[in-house]
DNA sequence: TTCATGGGCAACCTCCAGGTTACATGTTGG
DNA sequence: CCAACATGTAACCTGGAGGTTGCCCATGAA
């Protein structure tokens, strides 16, 4: 459960928030491509999106002089499972003090 | 949308998950139990739970000299909203590339 | 070959998160 | 009233997050 804490940092911070919604609607793109939807610098993107490979949520490969960033399928999975695990704790504990509250 | 970046970042250290879990097994306490519980100081539990506060994942009421920490259950609601939305636009994006990778 | 372009790398800055220690305040029980 | 205990408050320290600028390297196009 622990692991849990650097995806949930990963997410923690609207740029990268941002990035990921970026690579949702348009798809693989380049960190330059990218940097022309964000503020920030393009090597400040490049360290969010290393934060993001970090946590496994985004993955990257050359093609040529280039850098395609695009989302990691398969840690989506994982993420969900640590959301829907907290969420259904968070359950349990409103049902225990449901409970509590009847009894 | 980018009112998740907070929640998330609440949720991005190993001791405030571990304070959502004491708090959850354990039911309201004090930030001295609490803190019988976790290797760091009292103070640094406070600030930590500051910051839940702040993300509206915990609330706190003064009982005589103690102040008693328990889950915020409607801002449960509000996070595991976002979090679905999170993983649908991912499910969507998934889907995409699905459809592109087939055609 | 040459040059424009995309990206890596490195140094640097600032600010704040996370932690500590020390002390002040308030409340309860005897 | 006073001692013990829970908490609030403040000052302080340190590391790293997030950002910038400047420069170098590689590659693709003309």
């Amino acid at each position: 459960m622990k692991d849990a804490a650097p995806l949930f940092a990963a997410l923690g911070d609207a740029t990268r928030l941002g990035l990921l919604v970026a690579l949702c609607s348009s798809g693989p793109l380049t960190v330059t491509r990218l940097s022309s939807k964000f503020a920030v610098s393009r090597q400040a993107l490049t360290k969010h999106l290393d934060v993001l490979s970090d946590a496994g949520l985004v993955r990257s490969s050359r093609q040529g002089r280039e850098r395609i960033w695009e989302l990691e399928p398969r840690r989506l999975g994982d993420a969900h499972v640590y959301l829907e695990r907290l969420s259904r704790q968070w359950d349990e504990a409103l049902d225990r003090l449901k409970t509590y509250l009847e009894s």
